[in-house]
DNA sequence: ACTCTAAAAGACACCGGTGTCAAAAACAAG
DNA sequence: CTTGTTTTTGACACCGGTGTCTTTTAGAGT
């Protein structure tokens, strides 16, 4: 049963409501929340049950106030990828469920000048024990030096080891870039078009790594005229496929650093009257929404963002995440995705 | 000039600490920060610069604690399209920006029968001022009911008006589709198709109404063939446009009632050989990423979503955000967006 | 200079929890 | 039944702010 809180004047009942119900002091009730041992089973039930019949919920700003430490965490993000937000943030979420820990979400304006100032007075504010910092703005030192300084702990998330390992959750990216290109060339691709991400970007920067590291492998290199750069938007995408496949001898497959941009390259293809895949084969990374929208649907690379999330949040704030110990680890691992924007190249 | 707060054992300065330095009572301290009259002009910049010193920031918790009251709401959402949320959030953010509120961002599962019981946990234990429901569970009564009963304002958000007014945040959707479909007809299309969203959900009904009324307006109607069903997701636009392209006679252009679905439509063009938007002219409704990022772009509604998220949080907690007076109308305008996926329809 | 009033500032309790430490209860051993 | 130990519980201060009410100060009027 619950008590009769909709009623106007009700108010929600407070420790030292349980504690006169129960016929015991407040700090007693405090031990039963807090699951303290060194208290009389005949007691805790007694407790327990006063707090059903009153509906009690202890009030977080004032275990926050008492305990000098609040129980926020914070998802700091400026993706253009809202569905990888979405994602993570529903791991965190999943890792924290049964927790006292609650999530403030924030999107950070990297572009503003002010950004740096509007962090510090979000976390200054809300002094959040920990913060995760999503890519690309995980790749700021500057952004990771303030949360030092603020004393909040944090955690970043890339594709790369982008500080200490403790403060890191990544993929496989390069590895699996890797095994994607190999596909390509044991299809029988030579001619193999590369679009980058932004310059300055860890991520953009392992994915071309791993590009590399399977042509390398097949001794092959990449023509000059078939690396085209990006910054992870369609249109940059859109300007790579009409560098690229205007070329007299154009690449017979392509992969994309993100899915935008292999959005954008494959709509220069339909619009070139090109067939996807039979005379052009395009893969992409991130297994965004794009990728099963468009037609034909993409290869891509799916990052394990939801499982990043509940890492991240473990690696966080291990203290207030019980059971689970940290894996020694802190890479999980990516997978390719075969669709069917990837084919053996036309017989020439 | 800052406080050495970085170094170990230095603490975060309290009413206390500003309080000694400025010379006068923490409770003088406390009018500062509330920027209570009656106060000195004197006394008040004494007190602000002893603030700047310390790099003083009132603590929040112990803030709501004695305010008996939280500053924070709630964003609770169970949308299939991530950047709609993000971009709501992002207006509510403006909103709220220069308030004390924070914001609560909370993914909801629709699906789960637990999910009245989750929510509930949630806002007992956060105690939001306020939430603020996304479509689709912004139609779900028994949430609104829930937050009644919890004593947690509410907004809906939705296309038209789902409770009464003080409650709800919408637009014009269905003006716009009505507009979106008069385009069609006016460059002579005169089979057009349908392709509805969910059963039981409002904004579907709404996009529904608007097609209709285009229609009657010309003197047209819907064969009953045209129509299909659908759930807002990729493959039921898929089948969908299985189902209208087999026809004898296919329609010439589909309106559906989202972007996802539009793709899904226009990828059985694609596969069809039929020539979008020569043979096939398709709209969606959303203005989502997808809809640039299939080729051809899609011509689509865009709803005025980051004006909504502040607008709704206006309405939501006018006595915390200051300023802008609540307008009369909660309606906000939706705008068609022409690209390259409508055409005049092939002669025949 | 003296009173009166309004403005400004302070004292102290309180919000709803937890930490500390002492007191009470329970139990074992002599 | 005492005494000594270990569990269990409670009293009270405190976390960092705000509300209420009182006191002090400043200025106006006579």
């Amino acid at each position: 049963m619950r008590a009769n809180k909709g009623e106007p004047g009700s108010k929600q009942p407070t420790i030292n409501d349980v504690a006169a119900l129960a016929g015991v002091s407040k700090k007693t009730v405090s031990r039963v929340i807090n699951r303290s041992e060194f208290i009389a089973e005949k007691t805790r039930k007694a407790v327990q049950d006063a707090i059903e019949t009153l509906g009690f919920v202890p009030n977080p700003q004032a275990r926050a106030l008492a305990f000098r430490r609040n129980f926020l965490i914070a998802l700091l993000h400026d993706n253009p990828n809202a569905q990888t937000v979405l994602n993570f943030q529903q791991g965190v979420l999943d890792a924290i469920k049964d927790s006292d820990l609650a999530l403030l979400v924030r999107p950070v304006d990297r572009g503003s000048d002010r950004m740096l100032e509007d962090v510090r007075i979000f976390l200054e504010k809300q002094r959040p024990i920990g913060a995760m910092l999503l890519p690309p703005i995980s790749e700021n030192d500057a952004l990771a030096a303030l949360c030092s300084e603020l004393g909040v702990r944090y955690v970043r998330v890339g594709s790369a080891l982008l500080d200490d390992a403790v403060h890191c959750v990544s993929s496989n990216d390069r590895e699996v870039v890797a095994e994607a290109v190999r596909r390509l060339i044991g299809l029988g691709h030579r001619r193999i078009g590369f679009v980058r991400g932004p310059v300055g970007f860890r991520s953009a920067a392992e994915r071309e790594e791993g590009f590399h590291t399977a042509l390398r492998e097949a001794g092959l290199t990449l023509a000059p005229n078939h690396f085209a750069p990006g910054n992870y938007r369609y249109a940059a995408g859109v300007e790579a496929g009409e560098a690229l496949l205007s070329l007299a001898e154009p690449p017979t497959a392509v992969f994309c650093s993100n899915d935008e941009m292999a959005a954008g390259v494959m709509s220069v293809a339909h619009s070139k009257g090109l067939s996807v895949p039979g005379q052009l084969s395009i893969i992409g990374f991130d297994d965004s929404p794009t990728a099963t929208h468009i037609w034909p649907a993409l290869s891509t690379v799916r990052w394990p963002i939801r499982e990043m999330g509940a890492r991240a949040a473990r690696t966080l704030v291990p203290d207030f995440l019980d059971g689970t110990a940290i894996e020694e680890s802190p890479v999980l691992a990516s997978t390719f995705i075969e669709r069917q924007s990837v084919a053996a190249p036309a017989q020439p």
